[in-house]
DNA sequence: TTGCCAAAGCTATAATACAGCTTTCGAGAA
DNA sequence: TTCTCGAAAGCTGTATTATAGCTTTGGCAA
């Protein structure tokens, strides 16, 4: 294979090469699980030291557009919310995301997802959202098993929609949700409330299930209503 | 200030230093403009070579937790685009992501923002948000002047929604909006369907300044659903 | 043909060196 | 006293070399 290599100019030695490399990436139409050019290979491509290659490897590696392992030469990633999530939970712990704003985020996302899913998810699909959302049922007194379920479901749900941007977005706020979820759940202290909560989650799955877009939105909204409203009620915003 | 300084354990040291880092961050209650310690520091406290601190603090600074500078002390850093735009574009150009996806997600989310922006714009918002939908109109004849001014615009009303994850989201389409526009423009052939366009967006600007939310969801959906049909038309899906 | 092993290729980490940028701090000027 | 400026100290960016250990390759043997 021929690559385009003009030995790099800008004052940013890493910074250039990653230019280097996606456009690698770029012109060579490579796709996940396709290898890039071994470092030393591509060190002196570039003309610059190994060191240089590895840190823009690294930054590569750390947005997921690269996989890296010892022994294995670079290889193409697939998309992966491993990364998002870390901006995320970074602008939350920096306070300059809200919990607030990442609920109004996902409200929006996922009243889209839920009313998509209803339309276009497969068989299986409809199985997994429909086991999820019964086993939150099953699981009362668990809240972490709960929780878990309840995150999973979501997901299962901006996977179905069949756009990999939102289930990306979604994935991304798993984190944040894990640490906000229990305050949510406390601030619920009826236990009615509580069953009620969970038996929202079995009539949006079983929505989704039926092909019925209109009511998987509808209920998308109330459970966000609902969420939110908790999150309130516990002094959290 | 004191550090948790355990000293690494796991395969991959640099995984495990970007874990250490971040928690480093977490528990000094580091925010944007503060400094981590220096290189050297981190490398005797994690007890691991600087080169592999190195690499770590390159992959936190792909993902903008921290900026690093010559001579500089790493310093925690604030929300930016860039590298989910890096993505987000990789997901593209490796097939994961196709056009119409994206439009799907601006969509739902710009109706949003649309909405928010009529409820929240301040001032210098409502004027910044209505100059640039004139500056498109009078910049008839310059598409990449037009369009400039149109990835702006939607930006601006994203900042105007008050919610930074909504931002960060659509600066994050901006690079693929830049090569995908141009294919709706041209498949306007029409001249009058092209000012109709630009008459939309001033509309919509008209509605954001006069706080309008109804109104400004509605025409975003119009807009997004002429620039899809328009993709569509020109045979981009 | 299939299975296995040794060799070759490659990455992960460490240590050292030095150029060049940034910050600090004290000496001297106003 | 306060302000300014420059030298020194501190720090990062890049290169080089070395080595352990993982992965892939290619050929040999059954």
């Amino acid at each position: 294979m021929h690559y385009s290599s003009e030995p790099l100019v800008a004052g940013d030695f890493v910074a250039s090469a990653i230019v280097s490399i996606t456009r690698l990436i770029r012109e060579g139409k490579l796709k996940p699980g396709d290898h890039l050019p071994a470092e030393a290979a591509l060190s002196e491509q570039l003309q610059v030291s190994r060191t240089v290659i590895r840190e823009a490897l690294r930054s590569l590696a750390a947005l997921r557009l690269v996989d890296l392992g010892a022994g294995k030469r670079p290889t193409i990633a697939q998309l992966d919310d491993a990364s998002m999530a870390m901006m995320i939970e970074h602008g939350v712990v920096t306070d300059q995301i809200d919990i607030l704003q990442i609920y109004d985020v996902r409200r929006t996302i996922e009243a889209r997802t839920a009313m998509l899913a209803a339309l276009r998810r497969t068989e299986a699909e409809a199985q997994l959202i429909l086991s999820l959302a019964r086993a939150m049922v099953d699981a009362s007194g668990d809240p972490v098993a709960i929780m878990e379920h309840d995150i999973s479901l979501h997901i299962a749900i901006a996977r179905a929609s069949r756009n990999p941007v939102f289930a990306l977005i979604i994935g991304a706020f798993q984190g944040v949700t894990r640490q906000t979820w229990p305050i949510g759940w406390k601030s619920r202290t009826d236990d009615d409330e509580r069953q009620a909560m969970n038996a929202l989650h079995e009539e949006l799955a079983l929505a989704i299930v039926d092909g019925n877009p209109h009511a998987a939105t509808v209920l998308m909204n109330r459970h966000f209503d609902q969420s939110i409203k908790a999150l309130l009620t516990a002094g959290l915003i």
